[in-house]
DNA sequence: AGCTATTCATAAAA
DNA sequence: TTTTTATGAATAGCT
């Protein structure tokens, strides 16, 4: 992908490896975020960098919810030996102060950059439309009460069965 | 990267997203592995499919482990109010039976249980089916091409105006 | 499940 | 460092 092409082996070299975690970083993260929205699953990324900074991608759900229904289907499968885990849930209920350490770079991918969420919130937006237009699609006949209710409908699909025939007859000609 | 420029945005055709779901799955779960040998860092990435497989890909270190340290971290800026996590800790230390010392080599997929995947799928079934309603309501006749697929159509919409206009009568009187 | 035409990501250079 | 560019890689639409 690049001038050369590389083999996927440990980076030896301290800098280059830095450089490339923060391109490939980039890349991963954006690749997580194209998923997100063209398949609108839910997905987390956790990373690490060299220096042991933290990075975090989360979409369609809180990171702690996404972990909590990976663990609570990992646990089926196989044990994960981690009792640092209960050590830590009772630390995050005692620890209530930040301190100036936490203020560590790492930490601000935490929050998700303002135009993701932004777009984000553009797609639940659609989605949210789209849902509508399926209720109205599919509610029944008899549950419409109103005469007026009942003229818009008609004309609804009068129009697209209109489009319907007038497509039919281009087709035919 | 492909035969034409996409839209980032959520795919509606079902199928049509399964298939990108597939291949920008795998895209991901590679670039987060070369990130991994390249860079030596500890990866954690968690998907859920659009029928709510699992799919999970860690390396370095356990997920568990990867986990612990982003909780260890998030809890200093926001606190994780997810109690559900307590509970699930509790949970896998009291089913403690499998010890899968060979599924700790740093590297792995995780698969679930195929009850579990069934289940989901008998959850997915009825939204599945929804959204195939939805998508034939929300195709634009330009792209019918066949004439037998516009004539089931064209019946379809006179069918729903027959039953919207009968109703409309039955009002009337 | 494969196959290309394209677009995209990125290694090296600037 | 950030930006540019040449090139390798990923993938959208098809089959």
């Amino acid at each position: 992908m690049g001038r050369v092409k590389i083999q996927i082996k440990r980076i030896n070299d301290r800098q280059q490896r830095n450089i490339a975690f923060a391109k490939r970083k980039n890349g991963l993260l954006k690749k997580a975020y194209e998923l997100f929205v063209l398949c609108n699953v839910p997905v987390a990324l956790i990373l690490f960098s060299p220096s042991g900074k933290l990075f975090v991608f989360y979409a369609k759900e809180r990171p702690e919810e996404i972990i909590c229904k990976f663990l609570a289907r990992a646990v089926r499968t196989r044990l994960p030996h981690e009792p640092n885990i209960q050590r830590l849930v009772m630390q995050m209920r005692s620890e209530t102060k930040c301190s100036d350490e936490s203020l560590d770079d790492g930490l601000r991918y935490l929050i998700q950059p303002k135009e993701i969420e932004d777009e984000i919130e553009e797609v639940n937006a659609r989605l949210a439309e789209v849902e509508k237009q399926l209720e109205r699609f599919l509610e029944i006949p008899d549950q419409w009460e109103s005469l007026a209710e009942l003229k818009r409908r008609e004309e609804d699909f009068q129009k697209t069965l209109d489009i319907v025939q007038s497509r039919k007859v281009n087709l035919n000609r």
